[in-house]
DNA sequence: TTTTTACCAAGTAATATACTTGGTTTTATA
DNA sequence: TATAAAACCAAGTATATTACTTGGTAAAAA
């Protein structure tokens, strides 16, 4: 998987633009300025998440940007596999050189990881993070994915 | 944060670690060969690796390495940690050009969703991957840590 | 004393990141 | 209708990171 610091100017971007909520659109210029990243690479960001349908365009004067889905159906994981792609690697498949089923095993585990990343992030909404926000300081996100305790994984 | 094909080369490599067990020290040249990483590669990782108390290497013939902890005592986010490094961004503290407070709230959300994945990762530990291989298939791995319902964030 | 291993340092090639330059459309508005 | 503001687009470049290479030294078992 990847989760670097593309993919936090992405999430940032799109914070931005979920804050600036229904004032009209939102130019990158705005962006670039708030957020401190450099026009063209916005212009690339969006144009990512423009054709993976989370923004929305508007050309001319007084154009911008706006989410093209509401704040809780945009989930932190769309934004950053729309920027950054999440791989999923070693895709060994049982065959070729992993007979000895330790490298298969270490593989389908980091796998299952992998995605139990991706379950978290995309659980996490738009939504989650801007009522977070407009809250009180001393709460946490929340993970509501599934509900296993650590109980029913001992042993 | 970072947390891309590096970190997933160290924690698949600490799981080759774990699943070998009790049975003696594991070479790296072992490792190399199971998991398809170059050994100085491996050198390297491990170098940060031993320097963080994961492991402990033993040399000469019959040497090799052995995780320093128990698997339950290891998470996932210590192995990343301890060769990606955890970057904190946006400190820009309140001042500066973040008067409008919009940027700083984009900063400090994204701040909070940061520390919120680390929680995630440093909430499952090796043992934890473990235990998952040597069981059945279609279980989930689980995330034990705040234990704080999406209800208690809506509104 | 030979071999096997960890351990170490200084490189390099390939890739990804972040940015730059120089455009073209579209569209509001003066 | 001309101008300017914006999105949109393509092709570059500098920097940093990733993954690997080379060529060692040090420790310890046989």
């Amino acid at each position: 998987m990847r989760l670097s610091t593309k993919g936090r100017y992405a999430v940032t971007a799109m914070l931005d633009l979920a804050l600036h909520g229904d004032n009209g659109p939102l130019t990158l210029a705005d962006i670039s300025l708030n957020q401190g990243i450099s026009l063209s690479y916005l212009e690339q960001l969006f144009a990512a998440l423009r054709s993976k349908g989370l923004v929305r365009g508007i050309r001319g004067p007084g154009g911008g940007y706006f989410l093209a889905k509401k704040t809780k159906d945009i989930s932190i994981a769309e934004i950053i596999c729309a920027v950054d792609e999440w791989v999923e690697f070693t895709r060994c498949a049982g065959r070729e050189n992993c007979q000895s089923g330790q490298r298969c095993l270490t593989h389908s585990l980091w796998n299952e990881l992998s995605s139990e990343i991706f379950d978290f992030l995309d659980h996490i909404s738009l939504a989650n993070l801007v009522e977070r926000g407009t809250q009180n300081q001393n709460q946490h996100l929340s993970y509501s994915g599934s509900q296993i305790t650590s109980s029913s994984m001992a042993a």
